[in-house]
DNA sequence: AAACTATATCGTAATATTGCAATGAAATAA
DNA sequence: TTATTTCATTGCAATATTACGATATAGTTT
């Protein structure tokens, strides 16, 4: 088939399926460190970066703003990207809600 | 094309996305959440669980396991699973890394 | 206006993922 | 030994993703 049964699962199943679903390329992680790695938020330039055309990298900055981890503003002819904090809380919240979980179990095998 | 050009990324977006990649299914979302509710580790019975064929299930264990994110015991002719707490740790760590890198530089646009 | 710059969209080819029925393999129970 | 149970593998169809050339759009410059 190819198509996910998004249907079947919870809400914050679906929501954090998606955002891992949109840092599941390493161009993506590119995308973020070099957004973090920049003093201000980069207006362009991502191409002369990245091994890839740019329709492809326009292609990959629109998935990472589809699943709300990036945000873009437009200034003259220009795109200026930075990192939305929101989705990253939403994950790193979701990962220490596991380690706690994993913590209180100390699991009697494995 | 279709297939990802991971020679022309770090060791670490590679790991970090392969990881997030293994997590961005729901299924699998649901067989972490299921390991973690679950207070000894499981042995079967998540195809009960998911709206999924057993060779479905199987498959996404798999990737899991593959990804480093579960362990799995052969315990009689059952499989006993369990979350990896290190591919977790990574994961986390990097999230933390973003939130404190973000915090620095309190962006001055967008 | 025309030329230029920056980004998005379209179309398409190559490849990957998802899901399942059928089947296999391996331990356990009868 | 012959079921039965549990999980993995194979093979295949449907769909999604990745990548890019060509083209469109929209602002800027000349």
């Amino acid at each position: 088939m190819g198509a996910t049964k998004t249907e079947h699962y919870s809400e914050k199943q679906n929501q954090i399926s998606t955002l891992a679903k949109a840092l599941g390329h390493p161009a993506r992680i590119a995308i973020l460190d070099f957004l973090l790695k920049v003093d201000t938020c980069i207006c362009g330039d991502i191409v002369n970066e990245l091994p890839l055309a740019q329709p492809t990298i326009s292609q990959h900055l629109k998935e990472l703003k589809n699943a709300g981890l990036i945000k873009g503003n437009i200034e003259g002819n220009a795109i200026c990207y930075c990192i939305d904090e929101t989705a990253l809380e939403i994950l790193q919240d979701y990962f220490k809600t596991i380690s706690t979980n994993i913590e209180k179990k100390k699991s009697n095998c494995c």
